[in-house]
DNA sequence: TATTGTTATACTCTATAACTATA
DNA sequence: TATAGTTATAGAGTATAACAATA
């Protein structure tokens, strides 16, 4: 397994992590709140602003159950951010797509998720990049690339 | 505000962090699925696994609703692993406190938390410490310490 | 009068299983 | 028969408002 995990500072840094994740989430929560948005509603909406999905698909990058995406896709759908939209290749696929006013929110929704953002500003060039690194080496171990 | 927040080596860094954000979660809902816990119980019993806590003060940490924390602790009571008590000092209040069985699972629950823990073993000693304090950073603007 | 914890209510998210329509 | 999406159901988390006990 592992030579030192539990050394004083890997443990500090873990805890960091944990920080800088619930941070994240809170600051998450409260844009989408902003929107009038719930999490998973916000999440939904960002994945669909890069391109439209069929329902299953979404489920597998949301890693939930499809179920779960008709309903979030149906509040989305009711309040005009989202529609379905039938595929010409496989008529039992639904292809869910944001909106005009769907691809506006969620492009809101991007710009209010500062924290990740503002301190980095704080960090130099070279710094950034040595976080990026650190960053795609723990992501890397024991998990491919975002795949599909 | 910012001078270059939108930079490309920004916004990778910022893609990062959400993805070591997703993951961390997902980590942590596995792990506590594996005792029977959902997130929202792990993260409670890992509160009272330090100390025990009034039920208002529970609510606080969670950033949650007081009324939320009654059923929370309600499913934690009856399995066992968390324990009510009276305050001496004020007969409003409750405590809860984890029972011997709450804070053995709690630790358990720590030690499956191996996501961000092993890749740090990736990292030297040098970086360990540069990671720490980029996130300290990260942490640290516009936002105190824990506090209470 | 204010505070602590609870209850009641309603909504969302979640997984499971059964269903419809396509393939 | 297998797959995509939906529906039905039940449990959990969440916020709001109203309540009892205590301060």
């Amino acid at each position: 397994m592992a030579t030192s995990r539990t050394d004083p500072l890997t443990l500090e840094v873990v805890q960091l992590i944990g920080s800088v994740v619930a941070r994240y989430y809170e600051e998450y929560e409260h844009a989408a709140a902003e929107h009038s948005l719930t999490g998973a509603q916000a999440r939904l909406l960002g994945l669909l602003s890069l391109e439209p999905m069929a329902m299953r698909k979404i489920a597998q990058k949301l890693k939930c159950e499809p179920s779960n995406v008709t309903g979030i896709v149906d509040r989305l759908e009711a309040r005009g951010l989202v529609e379905r939209r039938p595929d010409p290749a496989d008529r039992r696929v639904k292809l869910a797509a944001a909106t005009a006013t769907g691809l506006t929110t969620a492009a809101l929704l991007r710009d209010s998720l500062d924290f990740a953002r503002e301190p980095l500003a704080e960090l130099s060039d070279a710094e950034r990049r040595a976080l990026r690194d650190m960053l795609q080496r723990m992501l890397g171990s024991g998990n491919g690339p975002d795949g599909g």
